[in-house]
DNA sequence: CGGCTTGTTATGCAAGCGTATAAATACGGG
DNA sequence: CCCGTATTTATACGCTTGCATAACAAGCCG
């Protein structure tokens, strides 16, 4: 008697399935970055089958470019989420942001086998350019507004140029040490990253920040 | 008359066939993506056939260590070259390296895209991994020894703690203005990236050094 | 000038890719 | 309770990939 071997399954809704592929995908570029990401390797990690992919994106592309919006947005808002304290001083929240992102939930190889994976796609790809765009500007848009916020409570307003000036460095800063940490984690204690981070703002701006011991320059 | 339809050909040293292949690997990066560097695109463009490969390499993944491998000494040969001036002193050797590196031949979307490309597949090919970590131990020796020239001459001597974190923190601001820079050459005048990176330096260091018109720091 | 070596080409193959399509089944509304 | 529909599976197709192999010819050596 052969009986059909066709698989059960369950109805999921359609958010529930969407967030699933993208799960999967992330896990897939994470695991064996970009070309790891085949539709039958998502589709078995995500525990459906392949052409079910296609019912809820018009094509693989679209399930990338969705997954990549979802690592941005789980990058920026951990940044975000440091700035909840809206009352603390100015200094207190962008060495709290400094800190946020050189710390452990954002530096992970995992989310940089993500970023590394889909930046070099984005070369070649105007859509996944685009929405990397978005992501990037709106994460130098808030150290711009914090660095502007805590000059001027220190007493040193800066011009606008001037003001752009620091944004650029100091997201320079934290670009960097993020990849280094991510890349090579073992080499760093931790909060080791993030006290140099501190340091090398607080000397860019001239300022004392919370959680600087200080240099000893005269 | 049906007259043999093969082409004609000539032999070359196995040297510059490598060199060939290497450059044309590199140029498909480049252009498309990791992914767009199959044997057949990369023999196309070296102008041989796909076969001819595999006379040189043992398999693709071999060209692909070697393209690498050539990015590599391209970025820290160039770095390199702006040491060449050894009589100058310290504090003109750190500012034209940092230059060198924020400036066009190195501040450049074809680097870039070949890098992301590598760099991403550096995490689930060990082979690579070992390439890269080789070129960038290099970069961060030759920024620490440069830092404490530097401070030496500048009388103000760094125990080897400082001196490191001094080395990580330089080396996260050029990676990280680099990359800004290959992304959106187009937001950025030119020398703007140098100069930014130079007057961070110089207040990370709290030393002067030539190139930075001095920040209104009081 | 003719044979030999080996660099080089051409062809074929198995595997894997994204996608299209039709059959099957879960599940809510009558 | 059964029907209808939309979700899900299964299968197949055309294409590309990396790699193996055999035929071929370029250039050296006698």
């Amino acid at each position: 008697m052969t009986v059909s071997a066709r698989r059960k399954f369950r109805r999921e809704g359609e958010g529930r399935r969407r967030r699933d592929l993208i799960e999967a995908t992330l896990d897939c570029v994470a695991e064996n970055g970009i070309e790891g990401a085949t539709v039958r390797a998502i589709a078995l990690r995500a525990g459906v089958s392949a052409g079910l992919i296609r019912h809820y994106f018009p094509g693989k592309a679209e399930l990338l470019q969705a997954a990549y919006a979802a690592v941005v947005k789980r990058m920026t808002d951990q940044a975000k989420d440091a700035l909840a304290a809206r009352e603390a001083r100015p200094a207190e929240r962008l060495a709290a942001f400094v800190r946020a992102n050189l710390g452990p939930p954002v530096v992970d190889t995992r989310i940089f086998a993500l970023w590394a994976g889909f930046i070099a796609r984005a070369h070649a790809d105007t859509a996944l350019a685009a929405v990397h765009r978005e992501g990037y500007l709106g994460f130098r848009d808030e150290v711009e507004s914090l660095v502007g916020a805590v000059l001027e409570e220190a007493g040193h307003p800066a011009d606008a140029m001037t003001l752009r000036r620091h944004a650029i460095a100091i997201n320079a800063i934290i670009d960097g040490l993020w990849i280094e940490g991510c890349m090579a984690s073992s080499l760093f204690d931790e909060g080791e990253l993030a006290g140099i981070a501190i340091a090398s703002v607080a000397a860019q701006l001239g300022v004392d920040l919370p959680g600087d011991e200080g240099s000893e320059r005269p």
